[in-house]
DNA sequence: ACATTATATAGATAAACGTCTATTTGTCAA
DNA sequence: TTGACAAATAGACGTTTATCTATATAATGT
């Protein structure tokens, strides 16, 4: 369960990706209606989910035939959250950061 | 000046490139140290503080013979809470670090 | 001027990655 | 049970990327 950073930066690190996230970042949507959305074929939208997926970046919801699919928000900010601690510990943001979340 | 997340994600998605940040992360190094302490070639180092660069991570200090790279740990914490605000607008982390940020 | 040292650039190569088509798996309705 | 639909998986292919060796550029010391 520990975080990877390179295997976080990687999963984000994709033009499709980003737009997968931004199409499922607050609401739930089924493969067909990111392929819709995003424009390449099935396969290639199911392969970058997957991706997404195992970076646990997206809560998944299967329903009969579908399968759902929503960003999952908050594992992001922490993701960046460590990012932040790890590379730029000393900058002010992160300093900040890290009072409002340990109290 | 606008800010690129593919841009800024590709930069940070390599585990080598991931070492070097960490290297001089809160000091100055030449890109010998850093060949030294990561331990590939210097043209393979050239090539990735190229690449963070580009994406405006690094601070670059010419001395002589030698130059010195450090990490920009500012413009990463900014990267990151743009990341953050774009992808988890809703998380509770994003919400209170726009207002740190704002206010 | 020349040799030396530090860094960047060019070019080659192998591995990783993104996309596609084809197929498989799983679910539902008739 | 069959047919239709949704999603995942397999495999092929072209592009990008990370690394190396070789070379160029630039600064310093003799």
């Amino acid at each position: 369960m520990k975080f990877d950073p390179v295997l976080f930066a990687k999963a984000i690190a994709d033009d499709t990706r980003q737009r997968i996230m931004s199409e499922c970042c607050c609401c739930w949507l089924s493969v067909n209606e990111i392929v819709e959305k995003v424009g390449f074929t099935q396969p290639t939208i199911s392969h970058h989910l997957a991706i997404l997926r195992d970076a646990g970046l997206v809560n998944i919801r299967e329903e009969g035939k579908q399968t759902f699919y929503s960003l999952n928000q908050d594992h992001l900010a922490v993701c960046c959250g460590q990012v932040m601690f790890k590379f730029a510990p000393e900058s002010e943001t992160t300093i900040n950061l890290k009072q409002i979340i340990q109290g």
